[in-house]
DNA sequence: AGGTCTAAATTTAGCCCTAAACGGATCTGA
DNA sequence: TCAGATCCGTTTAGGGCTAAATTTAGACCT
């Protein structure tokens, strides 16, 4: 969730963005909390300053990657797959059980990205006689191009989106989110934890 | 449309494991950074170390509160749209400009979701005479009732996800976020920056 | 060997979102 | 007064994803 406390006062009403349609507001963490607290008090509100903030920078690093990678002609997912294969080195090539891994995404979805993928000669697939049955995906030619051709480009244009935090801030962050991230998987391993934990 | 929580599913009396299909694993920050500088020397990985594990948080986050509220028969978006009505306090009513921005979602997007909650009757639209058009959202009873069902499930939900954090870790990635944010959103605005600038 | 079990990939159904085209109403200026 | 510029909200087209059903081919047992 995203959103903000009063609907009254507020500070914006400048320029226009530019931007294809969507707006830049989007009220902080802090406001959010402060209007639960007024709304309901008791609310527990103590997650909200960790979880607002990353979810909607998520939002802006994912639809600014999508616009920038648009030019290119390419998606953002399709972009991971490929950059994936690419990282992993010669010969280029994964199981899809392992692409599912590597993304974070659901079998079906690496599935639909792996033919999209092949479909515009990005990519191979081969089933090998591995155990119950493995298919081996392997990039071709064409996608070791695209990825050299963009990633630097989205590389270089998120270094700068976060140019604003001092190299300190920046290790610190981080050093902070590795941790946050390591731990927060391992809970998720363990679930049946509290899972809703009801009140 | 209105869906129940969990189905008939009643034929099988075990289970237990929740997770529904993807895995867990997925590389860290470093571990891909180190195989960009491996792969391709030189490449930009600055950003690596923030941007990357922001993306996974937020896919494992949002993933969570998917599963926990489709217990409860809602979504994510529909309970999002729901919580900026409620936290906005009586009389719980916002257009449908307002909900953009608070939200982060395109126009169609908000038009889509009001469609969608009004179809279950947890909003209402009506078309106030306002400056050029405006539409103005109202929650019902309903709708009240459906976000203090659930909004408590989710907040205590997540606060146990980030309590690996001491709360001296919490509070300075609080900030560091706010931060990083605040200046994201500034630059985004300013966007034809170097948008592209690659070579 | 033959029958079942199981793991992996694919397919299907349904949801949500963005971008762009569209529809309508207000305001502006000649 | 009327054309045109604007500004909003809605609609449409298409993409991507999850969850669940389905397919497929080794593995295991008797």
């Amino acid at each position: 969730m995203a959103r903000d406390p009063q609907p009254g006062r507020d500070d914006d009403g400048r320029d226009g963005a530019r931007t294809p349609q969507h707006p830049a507001p989007a009220h902080s963490a802090r406001e959010i909390a402060a209007a639960w607290e007024r709304e309901r008090p008791g609310t527990p509100v103590s997650s909200i300053g960790i979880v607002t903030p990353i979810w909607q920078l998520a939002k802006l690093f994912g639809d600014d990657r999508r616009r920038v990678l648009a030019r290119a002609g390419v998606d953002t997912a399709t972009l991971d797959l490929l950059s994936v294969l690419r990282r992993s080195g010669p010969p280029y090539a994964l199981s899809t059980r392992e692409l599912g891994h590597r993304s974070l995404v659901t079998a079906g979805a690496v599935s639909q990205r792996v033919a999209r993928a092949e479909q515009e000669g990005l990519v191979t697939r081969e089933a090998t006689g591995g155990r119950p049955r493995t298919v081996l995906v392997t990039l071709t030619p064409a996608g070791h191009d695209l990825v050299e051709a963009t990633v630097d480009q989205v590389l270089h244009r998120e270094a700068g989106l976060v140019a604003g935090l001092t190299p300190e801030q920046q290790t610190r962050l981080t050093e902070l989110l590795h941790v946050l991230l390591t731990d927060v998987q391992h809970r998720m391993g363990d679930d049946r934890l509290s899972q809703v934990g009801g009140e």
